[in-house]
DNA sequence: GTGAAAGCGCTAACAG
DNA sequence: CTGTTAGCGCTTTCAC
């Protein structure tokens, strides 16, 4: 029996008109107040801990009358039951972990939005971690997250070369779902979006209206190795994929080496450097496809701080269609990802899987569309 | 012992030139896969548990070659320590929730990388919720966080009315901070922008420029209950705030009726209609506050499909200063609150009473600046 | 230094 | 329908 203590008190007096007013006794910090347990109500109820974790639980059979008196010594003490300790008997936790490149990219944040929306409609919570692009951050994340013994997990991984903590979690039987980048080495399920003929049909865009110096833009980063395409190793799938459309559709128009059309490197400052020192070339491009709309935003200041017009001077399509594309003079015309439905539809698969669906692995490949605005026209003469 | 089994087994075969060939046998569902424990790794030590724990948990004292047993056996059985038992037994979590009103919104993406930047140099993780501006759904969120112990709460409250939840989180001594929204009768520490302040000086730009038709369109519901003031009861400090700081700054222009100038219930879609519907009255404004980004961008289509020029025929600025605010044409005068160090003082401010500092209640305010672009001008005669 | 044993709060058999 | 009894995986006294 601990002795009586003041310390803890806490007055609460409602006053018949308005307010609530508190009127608390200083706490002593090293006597924590520990929550009332499923023993304490079980105590008051009168029954056993069974019974009462029986009707909190909400599982098995109560009689009428100790259900009530459950509820209402719950009601009376205000029981939070402790999801710690229910998860570790479980073995469920109702968490699904995510781990997303970079939250700031409205990309990634829209389809966030899509996949806690499906979470919470099926009732599980979701836990978020940022990799910042980083493949060692993106372990920790996911070292982390199966540390806290989430049900399933939802990554967009950073390096398609190095996916032995994907492989560890699958084997180890937890739910992996891939978002928006295939991992063709990892047979799980993945819902990405058609970026290779998205990336195909914007150029194609470009080069009917007449261009053949067209740049591509992105932030992957230039590597020394190269591929037998002359092509540096790209570590992840949306990327590549983008890249190969570009350059097919290029080849396709008989352009000459379109490679060196591509653009690396254009990570957050950096991008406007790099697409400024094209610009500034004698052969500049004419028409600039950006890989990201961060990256067409930083595209659209170096377009403007060469003082050059668009689309009479030079071209640009984005892909992804952020807020922004439509606001500008001119609006910008888009590659336009399902970003939204691309995280509901992985969280659904995930969820299904979550709920025992044992059929053969889904790989979702979703459509991208385009949506023309006043950005792309006739190369200059 | 387990009978051997080939259900489980997974064959790697690493081919000399490129690819990664993966064989996998089926999996039988039934048999789930039982993490190596604690228990496991002192086995195959030859120690206690009671010396593993101490070695992989890194505290008291071991020797040297105990140590390097655990290790090598922990290392040889891929051990992963379960967080959730841990937390259990020690009462942390390692968790930071955080309720967010609206995680697409860019000020608060934002924030919340501020957050778990400071919570990740911390050790800590993020776990994150949205509101949708929903106070059930905050409560709900609330709850859920609490259940699964956070060791502390981070939020932004929908609704400063009530806040009975929020203060029974406070009441049971688990660390809690408000982001971005105050809350005068919930004395906890809080880390907000000077809201007022910065929509007086915004306000006065416009009014310096000869403004007298200035309109502020805001996301708050037009409530039937109005004040003394003939405002509406606003259940955010934020909104209340720039809504007090606008009308001020009226006043001291001698502007009659401001409040009336006050245009409600911009949501997301409603919006473009409502400031349709002011511009196309004959005493249209000669130029409009935006309460935040999102509203801005849609006021700035509204303007541009009611064929005005920005800024011969009307001003804008923006409170948050978005990505896009600097690429139109002409660029969008903002005002520029520091949300990236929102939250992250919030968070610092929450790990310092994590790590048990009792020092008095901090309300951080924070001053907001405005930038200034292209949008603001003289108004038509 | 190390080990045995007692929980943390809850669920899940298994009897009654 | 209800209670008893084991655990879940880990930390943490407390002896040795």
């Amino acid at each position: 029996m601990r002795p009586v203590s003041f310390r803890n008190c806490y007055i609460r007096i409602d006053l018949p008109s308005t307010s609530l007013v508190v009127v608390s006794f200083m706490k002593d910090a090293s006597e924590k107040r520990r929550s009332v347990t499923l023993a304490d109500v079980a105590r008051q109820a009168n029954v056993s801990k069974a019974t009462a974790a029986r009707v909190l639980g909400g599982y098995g059979v109560v009689s009428e009358s100790a259900h009530e008196d459950v509820m209402k010594a719950a009601q009376a003490l205000d029981y939070r039951p402790n999801e710690l300790a229910r998860s570790m008997t479980t073995g469920r936790s109702g968490l699904i972990g995510v781990v997303v490149g970079d939250i700031e990219n409205p990309f990634f944040s829209f389809a966030v939005r899509g996949i806690s929306d499906a979470a919470r409609a099926a009732g599980f919570n979701v836990i978020l971690a940022n990799s910042g692009e980083e493949i060692e951050a993106e372990k920790a994340a996911v070292r982390v997250l199966i540390g806290k013994r989430v049900d399933g997990l939802i990554v967009t991984s950073a390096d398609c070369r190095d996916i032995s903590h994907l492989r560890d979690v699958h084997l180890s039987g937890r739910p992996l779902a891939l978002l928006d980048r295939a991992l063709p080495d990892l047979d799980v399920d993945a819902v990405t979006v058609d970026d290779r003929d998205a990336a195909m049909r914007a150029t194609r865009l470009l080069v009917d209206a007449g261009h053949r110096r067209i740049a591509y833009v992105t932030a992957a980063e230039d590597a020394e190795i190269r591929g037998a395409d002359g092509l540096p190793v790209i570590s992840t799938s949306t990327v590549r994929d983008r890249i190969e459309g570009f350059l097919a559709a290029c080849r396709e128009a008989d352009i000459a080496q379109p490679e060196r059309s591509v653009l690396f490197g254009a990570k957050k400052t950096a991008t406007r450097a790099i697409v400024a020192g094209a610009l500034a070339a004698s052969d500049r491009p004419t028409a600039i496809l950006a890989s990201d709309s961060i990256i067409a935003l930083e595209t659209f200041k170096a377009i403007r701080e060469a003082r050059l017009r668009i689309p009479d001077d030079i071209s640009l399509i984005t892909f992804h269609d952020a807020d922004w594309t439509s606001v500008t003079s001119p609006p910008i015309t888009a590659v336009d990802q399902p970003v939204y439905s691309l995280g509901k539809s992985v969280a659904d698969l995930l969820i299904r899987r979550l709920k025992g669906d044992m059929a053969a692995v889904e790989r979702i490949v979703i459509a991208a569309s385009l949506i023309e605005r006043g950005s792309v026209g006739p190369p200059p003469h």
